[in-house]
DNA sequence: ATAGGGTTAG
């Protein structure tokens, strides 16, 4: 017997599961059997006689199992199921799906595999993890097979940035007992590091030595990385030694991410630490290399230990070592800084006479100099000056200008560079928006704040916390504190998470208003949610009580302060200085608090 | 497949 073969709909998927609940595959089989057998079908594939197949075909949805039955060629079987999906709008299953792919597997078709999974985690409707991986789990018996299209997988999903899911298919190959490959995982931990998810990227880590994973330099230097970014520099050197017991060596690239881990963390007698690494270095037979040295300018730059940064600049020379633009960027932005601009002038000039072309970033940075030194004019013709020299403008370039003439309060200015970088097809980010909002904030002009806001959105662009803590900062300073908390509520709804910065603020803003019970409450509900007070927390709260003259509560929070461990900084010392001991208030806390 | 430079909030 056989079902017309009409349409899609007659044809056998309409029916027999509801005639015969739980015996509808050996009805299928037996009854309405295919008027083509399964070799026959992958010889017109084979040679693209698809109207032939299409013709033929009475059960396309049996068609697959079929082929797959029959041990199809797999290269035959992937053309017939993309095909199918294509022009029959049939969609296999995950299973059917994944016995194809092994059957590549088997035929060790890997490109195949590979750039079929790539399009597949593209698919706008993504099966989740968990049932891809129990699909994989059962296309074969084989668990090293399993393990290559498990690993090729979480490759396609680092590959285009679903590292979510990434993340999800490493923990479940791990529960199946896939083993993955450094190819894939290091991808992974490298992806989880740019994201900034560096927790994930520990555990990651943590979990691959559980698995006594076959790890190399690159996975380490990648976990190293991202614990110096993150500022976690105890758990870098951890993982450093970890690396050398499993037999690995820190080379130049490890040493680097720990020199600018210490360089970044900021703190008295970094720079020590810094040279103890250099001499570990020098002690395993390790040169430093441009990088080193630039890592090591660059932190003497933000010191503004401009010697220390030049000596180190001579000694490269010394050494033969060619500095880069890199190197000069760093140097001249130390220079700036030190409101040398001459000689910031001046090494850009020694640049040039060494064929080394100042780049968008040497621009930005002298941009960024003459701004802060008042010189926004010279600022604006040096952005001519860069197009002048064909160099492409930066977001940076607009954005560091716009800041600028917010903070003179030149908003006019502000905008017509704002549609400047418009008319030169720069796209401005949520920095750009910041710069603006924060220069109508200091004005008090709302109402532009109001559409900048709205712009945004209607570019798609989200506020984010810097663009929330600036409004609010500027609601409070208008004595609107009421409004910012509002503001704080439409935060978590659009899922900002709300800073110390946030909380403060709002606190200072009810403590201007002399509204000490809300300042009080905002501190209450900045702790439910997880955040402790923090010294400008106190600072705010102390400040508060003192204009009310309440010095036995203000008294009391100092010693609250000092009793969790609070490092009390200049701003408290002025506040006990200007607003107890000289109102004649001394406060009852350790004397050599005090004296510090 | 891993390292270095430029912008925004208290």
């Amino acid at each position: 017997m056989r079902f017309p073969a009409k349409s899609k709909l007659s044809g056998g998927r309409f029916s027999t599961s509801f005639l015969f609940p739980g015996k509808a595959q050996s009805f299928r089989l037996c009854c309405i059997a295919q008027s083509i057998d399964a070799s026959t079908l992958a010889e017109l594939v084979s040679k693209q006689h698809w109207s032939e197949v299409k013709r033929r075909l009475r059960n396309p949805a049996l068609a697959l199992p079929q082929m797959l039955d029959s041990g199809v060629d797999p290269g035959l079987l992937l053309r017939y199921f993309v095909w199918s999906r294509k022009e029959l709008g049939l969609s296999h299953s995950l299973d059917l799906t994944f016995r194809v792919l092994h059957s590549l597997i088997c035929s060790k078709m890997y490109p195949k595999v590979r750039s079929f999974l790539d399009q597949f985690v593209k698919d706008d409707t993504p099966h989740s993890v968990s049932s891809v991986f129990h699909a994989i789990s059962t296309c074969s018996d084989s668990i090293c097979n399993k393990s290559i299209i498990a690993d090729m997988l979480l490759l396609s999903y680092t590959k285009n940035m679903k590292t979510r899911q990434g993340l999800e298919a490493f923990y479940r190959a791990g529960d199946y007992g896939f083993n993955l490959s450094i190819l894939s995982c290091n991808p992974l931990l490298n992806n989880l590091v740019k994201e900034r998810s560096i927790d994930d990227a520990e555990r990651v880590y943590r979990e691959l030595v559980r698995r006594r994973f076959v790890f190399n330099a690159i996975t380490f230097n990648t976990v190293i990385n991202g614990l110096c970014k993150a500022g976690r520099l105890n758990k870098a050197s951890n993982v450093a030694e970890e690396m050398k017991a499993l037999g690995f060596s820190p080379n130049v690239i490890t040493y680097n991410s720990l020199i600018d881990g210490h360089c970044k963390a900021g703190g008295p007698g970094k720079m020590y630490k810094v040279d103890a690494i250099v001499q570990e270095m020098a002690r395993n037979g390790i040169p430093l290399n441009v990088v080193t040295y630039n890592t090591m300018i660059h932190g003497y730059c933000k010191d503004e230990n401009l010697q220390a940064a030049l000596k180190l600049f001579d000694e490269m020379r010394k050494q033969d070592m060619m500095p880069n633009a890199i190197t000069y960027n760093s140097l001249i932005g130390g220079f700036c800084s030190n409101r040398e601009l001459d000689k910031a002038l001046r090494l850009r000039d020694e640049m040039l006479s060494l064929g080394l072309s100042p780049n968008i970033v040497t621009y930005n940075v002298l941009i960024g100099g003459l701004c802060k030194n008042g010189m926004l004019s010279e600022a604006r013709m040096m952005l001519d000056d860069a197009e002048t020299e064909g160099l492409g403008l930066s977001v940076i370039t607009f954005n560091t200008l716009i800041d600028a003439y917010s903070k003179s309060g030149r908003m006019e200015e502000a905008l017509s560079l704002h549609q400047l970088m418009h008319d030169k097809g720069v796209v401005p980010n949520v920095s750009t928006y910041n710069c603006l909002i924060g220069g109508f904030c200091r004005e008090g002009k709302m109402a532009s704040v109001w559409e900048l806001l709205r712009e945004m959105k209607e570019k798609g662009l989200n506020a984010d916390v810097i663009s929330y803590n600036t409004v609010i900062d500027s609601l409070c300073n208008h004595g609107m504190s009421r409004r910012g908390m509002i503001l704080l509520d439409d935060m978590l709804n659009n899922s900002v998470n709300p800073t110390h910065i946030t909380y403060n603020t709002l606190m200072e803003g009810y403590c201007k208003e002399g509204n000490l019970r809300a300042a009080l409450k905002v501190r209450e509900l900045m702790e439910k949610r997880g955040r402790r007070a923090n010294t400008v927390t106190y600072n705010v709260l102390i400040k508060g009580f003192c204009k009310q003259s309440k010095m036995e509560d203000a008294n009391r929070l100092l010693n609250e302060m000092l009793e969790k461990g609070l490092l009390l900084n200049k701003a408290t010392f002025e506040i006990i200085k200007e607003e107890m001991v000289e109102k004649g208030f001394v406060p009852d806390i350790d004397g050599h608090l005090y004296n510090a």
